[in-house]
DNA sequence: TGAGATCAGTCAACAAGGCTGACATAATTC
DNA sequence: GAATTATGTCAGCCTTGTTGACTGATCTCA
């Protein structure tokens, strides 16, 4: 547990040492993504227990608002969770009239997922929150540090997976 | 489709444009944040897993071993959870030996929990992996783009406990 | 010294949201 | 026509969070 020598946050923002890493540095990265993802969550997390949803509901939420049309499959491919469990959340956000699906054109089994007005107004509070927390931090940081803030994180997504989340996130339009 | 410092993304580098933030970007950061979140919390998962441990129980094993002799307050206030939910844990890497408790010299209610050699082996073994993965990020984003991505997460941090957080995460010893 | 506050631990009950396994139905594909 | 796929559902289990109530040991302060 040695002191990275000189005060504050200088340690670690130093461009001539590309590959040197402490431990140390390391760790403190691991902290921040610990006590940023806390806060980042925090916000919608209120507005979401007031109406005895939780986090799961706006990972849906965000992701049919993103994809209106979308299928469960690609839902569960996105979010990565069991269909069952997927299930239970697009139960209740569809009996609270909040999402609505309609019959595939193509192929009739499939879902087409879309928020309702309703829904749309709870994933226009909730992603105002959000988004307000993420512009204050990144006209705080500057614009230099919002870019490495995006080449840190692209990097920190799973290789095998990380074009298609890529693509995913920077995408315009299905 | 291309990573930022490069042509691709061009809409969100712009370092002419301090405060203009479209909704778009705020966007991607925002999913940025899900997806490297969930990335970076599934290697240590699997191990925990292997042990019939879970998330709780590495966040307690990593500030545990941060801040050694820390008490069971100091945790709770760390952790923000509630003391049952806390205890359930203890209890469990307690009876499992991979924590140890003396009584307070000072004040001898207090526990100052330690972790025995069995716990720091767990540990190393799950930062090792989650260090890893924040070392090829940051090595491969580039040392300036890490200081970014240290300036944003800080900032993403809630204002009001951000200098606290901090000078956890900063400080070198309790 | 005695009252009250604090630190830690515990019991009980509950909820969200993960998981597995098994199975059903409709529609598509081969 | 058979096999596969997309979706939905039942039942049961786990982790990890919550609230509320209560205990015992110890410290603090009037």
């Amino acid at each position: 547990m040695q002191a990275p020598p000189a005060g504050g946050t200088k340690s670690v923002s130093r461009p001539d040492q590309l590959l040197f890493l402490t431990d140390e540095q390391l760790r403190q990265g691991i902290e921040l993504m610990f006590f940023a993802y806390r806060d980042f969550t925090g916000d919608p997390d209120a507005v979401l227990a007031e109406r005895g949803y939780g986090r799961a509901h706006h990972r849906a939420i965000h992701f049919i608002k993103r994809r209106p049309g979308i299928t469960i499959a690609g839902l569960l491919d996105i979010l990565q969770v069991t269909k069952q469990s997927l299930n239970r959340v697009m139960r209740q956000l569809t009996d609270d009239g909040l999402v609505l699906s309609a019959q595939g054109q193509i192929d009739r089994r499939q879902r087409l997922i879309t928020l309702s007005p309703a829904g749309e107004a709870l994933e226009a509070e909730l992603s105002a929150l959000q988004r307000d927390r993420v512009r204050r931090a990144f006209r705080a940081a500057g614009p230099d540090a919002v870019a490495g803030f995006r080449a840190v994180l692209e990097q920190m997504i799973n290789e095998d997976g990380r074009d298609a989340v890529m693509s995913l996130v920077e995408r315009d339009k299905p």
